[in-house]
DNA sequence: ACAATATAGGACTGAAATAGTCGTATATAT
DNA sequence: ATATATACGACTATTTCAGTCCTATATTGT
């Protein structure tokens, strides 16, 4: 129930990685490091390098760089990328088009949903890459003090 | 993708409808009024009853109605009665045992998606079923005004 | 040229979560 | 009594999600 997909937690960890090493990191090499599936991790890589927000060197010594700052990746372009449209209802988009719900007419919830899911956007719309990364070091220098 | 089940929906619709009303509701009723399936929404019923946002009454007029105050029922309230607890990851939740996920030690991006949880569970309690209701009535006036 | 390496992309399978159904038991107002 | 409404568990169908496999294509180094 509303759970972040492993394609998305991949993709954020993947690139979290790619970001603190600076230059080009093989899906191969990630995907050793972290113990997962390495077709997953393609798979994943690929989209966000279709997206733009990889670039994609093939053959020997290739691999992925960022093509954005970390500070311009956000958690939610990683969301949409990954998983498609943010969507928590059936019809909780802002295109006022059929949304295929029985209830739709009737339906007494669709703008507090609207509302909510607006709410859940700017959540992750505003956590960047770059934020992610500050936040496990300084978790990582804590567990150093203790 | 970070989709609300149906339950967790036909919980808030239904909510909302007893509150409106004010009395005891048949879930027959609501199940018609909206179209949906009766048997889905008298488990739904059932459950929000068993944890105490409603009072079920068997036999001729029977029904449900609420037992708290809406301004006393969240969101979050509903979602977790319905939907379990509430966790987009497989560990992102305070107790820092086992996780399951092979990651687990290695994994950079836990912290990041705990803050988000956190994030979003803020979202959830700070909206009351007497806020839907509001918020829909709004809108309500809104459209007859237009 | 050629072999080694790395990404690209589609088809496919298995597992799990969701949505919905059905049959039966129990409580209660009239 | 009986009609009505909730309670509860088992079951099925559908859809998503996770993961695998195979083949094609691009690039680099020798
Ligand atoms: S119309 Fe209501 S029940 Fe249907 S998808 Fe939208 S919010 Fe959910
Ligand atoms: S350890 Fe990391 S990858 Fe595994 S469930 Fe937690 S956040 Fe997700």
């Amino acid at each position: 129930m509303l759970r972040i997909s492993k394609k998305a937690e991949y993709g954020m960890i993947a690139l979290q990685r790619i970001a603190q090493s600076g230059e080009t990191v093989a899906a191969k090499e990630i995907a050793e490091d972290f113990g997962i599936s390495f077709d997953l991790l393609a798979k994943v890589l690929n989209q966000l390098s279709k997206a733009g927000l990889l670039i994609a060197y093939h053959g020997i010594q290739g691999g992925y760089a960022l093509a954005k700052k970390p500070t311009d990746i956000t958690v939610a372009d990683i969301l949409v990328i990954l998983e498609g449209t943010l969507r928590i209802t059936d019809c909780a988009d802002h295109s006022h088009e059929e949304c295929g719900c029985s209830i739709d007419a009737k339906c007494s919830i669709k703008t507090p949903m609207q509302l909510i899911q607006e709410r859940m956007k700017n959540v992750f719309e505003s956590m960047t890459l770059a934020d992610m990364i500050v936040k496990t070091q300084t978790v990582q220098l804590h567990s150093i003090q203790i």
